[in-house]
DNA sequence: TTGAAAGCGCTAACAC
DNA sequence: GTGTTAGCGCTTTCAA
């Protein structure tokens, strides 16, 4: 079947090209409304459908919203094992779905990356997950295109981004934790040197137990890869230091993995050890005991993200910086403290 | 900045548009090959990215491959609860980046939406998730666009579908059961008259029991959402029938809610219940207990699924149809049955 | 080996 | 109101 082309459209009823533009596109004010009849009709009759690369190349948006993940580190291929990212683009996809656009989906594991994405598919704009690194900043910054920043800690002014007050999140973890009457807390994280948004939750995790006036302990920091895996090998060490009474997470994930390990060193949660992770992904709500955790609300973070990234293409988003607060979701992986009940 | 064309490359090379076309494409052989140096230096000295929207106007690809998931239900909203989309689009993702490929992500809720999502990008190819509907088959049929047709169980000899072997998984599900000692097991699963894959594994399920001579009994089906809340639900009806001691689910996330189910009400797995789930999504090893189940590799899977696109789109793809195995994947939520030990 | 030019489907300025 | 036309960036045929 041979494309139908806004030239059979015009064919058919008699007219132009121009005209049938026009009512394509919603300029009904300029066409007789006899002919706009004509022209909806014969667009039903055909099924047509304007061509996007056409119309991005004659300098109209491509309707396609890059969704961009950068992954530095090679080895991991797989950008859903984190449910985060899952459940934030839903949350995008599901917005931008219903304002006509589409997403394009895409790993980026080299600084370049971003030109080809950005210019190749002539992108209307796009929303990039952390990015800390100044390279890659420089990069986005030399292309005109709008861009949404996701968890990215920068300085720089004409960025548009969104973050959590992941100062204050920390914060009230570990101050949950404190007010159950725990002392000795371990925080496992991901590497703090690395992300400024992880350094954000250390220093919330240190004004807590500052506030509350217990000393910190570098011995109570644990930091490896944000994943299921290193939070079940660090649980040895942290069943090891037998003062530990509770742990912070800084992700889900991290909290699933010490759950399961504790659990399968015959530990009772959270008789034995309290446990809040951070993110609130789907799965929280569905280990068993179901993980108490910061609540981000991911999906309608993605949402929200899908609402500012068409703001900011169509020239009216203000606020250069969304932040977002995070509240406790209470559920079953913490409780007071035996000896302080 | 302004975007840099072929025609600046051109003038800079004080060649002509088609030589600098030549060289980009490769075909080297037509250029000097003085005129290629010089080509690609300048390309590389300012930065050119061809845009593709231009290149598929000009009727080649559009290295775009449209990810197509219908969701007729218009409720729901999010794609990813249901994990395996997660980790099939993630392969799919990582086999095609690779191959200079992106991903269009679409969640398509009305039958026209095809058209819309093939012709208005002008995709190279698309993967279709889970279509039994004929009316989008028909739609999907009048389009040229290579497809791939994921788990949908159809006749029609002239689309590509790549399938499980979903008969034969339920049986060995169903089967490990049987052999562990367990007679009296629940399926616990979707709407079956709506899904002709979910009809093969309660064919699977039936013959299982018939080859041990177990009679089959309507009382252990239960059909509802495919959801960790249909699941966690149902569990109540089948505490109800105290003869039973075992439960297949069509897939983990309904698994996912059984187990929390019964863990709350203080039972036992695998002591008291075993569970056997279908897919083994990421969360599956995650859990505690660890959760059995029937395994797909779900992500390798989505990356066959991105090479088998691409030959269709390359017309190299023989068979229309692909099956995949399933294994057992032994864990730790089913165990020999007490009373047979 | 290289270049000129037509055409892909669409928009928008301009003329009628 | 409507039609004409010149691009948008690229490929490709055809000549040179």
């Amino acid at each position: 079947m041979k494309r139908v082309t806004i030239n059979d459209i015009a064919q058919i009823c008699g007219t132009s090209k121009a005209t049938v533009s026009y009512v394509i596109n919603g300029r009904v004010s300029k066409v007789s409304p006899e002919m706009v009849r004509k022209v909806e009709e014969a667009i039903k009759a055909t099924g047509y459908v304007p061509s996007l690369s056409a119309k991005s190349l004659a300098g109209k948006g491509s309707k396609l919203i890059g969704v961009i993940i950068p992954q530095m580190d090679v080895s991991k291929k797989m950008i859903f094992e984190n449910p985060f990212y899952s459940e934030f683009i839903s949350g995008i996809e599901y917005y931008l779905r219903n304002a006509g656009y589409s997403i394009v989906l895409r790993v980026v594991n080299s600084d370049n990356c971003f030109a080809d994405m950005m210019m190749k598919w002539n992108l209307d704009g796009a929303v990039v997950f952390g990015i800390d690194n100044d390279k890659m900043l420089q990069i986005l910054g030399s292309y005109k295109v709008p861009t949404l920043l996701i968890d990215s800690y920068i300085t720089h002014k004409d960025f548009y981004k969104m973050n959590l007050r992941d100062e204050e999140a920390s914060f009230m973890a570990t101050n949950l934790l404190i007010q159950d009457g725990h002392e000795k807390i371990a925080l496992v994280t991901g590497k703090i040197d690395k992300s400024v948004l992880l350094s954000k939750r250390l220093d919330g995790y240190k004004r807590a137990l500052k506030e509350n006036n217990i000393p910190f302990e570098e011995r109570f920091i644990f930091q490896g890869d944000v994943t299921y895996e290193y939070g079940f090998s660090v649980s040895q060490k942290i069943v090891a230091q037998a003062d530990i009474t509770a742990v912070v997470a800084t992700a889900d994930i991290l909290a699933f993995g010490i759950m399961n390990y504790l659990q399968l060193d015959g530990k009772k949660i959270p008789d034995d050890f309290s446990i809040i992770g951070f993110d609130d992904t789907y799965q929280a709500k569905i280990m068993y005991p179901k993980l108490t955790t910061v609540g981000q609300n991911i999906s309608k973070r993605g949402e929200m993200a899908g609402e500012i990234i068409l703001n900011i293409i169509h020239d009216s988003q203000k606020e250069k910086e969304t932040l977002m607060s995070c509240e406790i979701i209470k559920r079953d992986t913490t409780k007071v403290l035996k000896s302080a009940e």
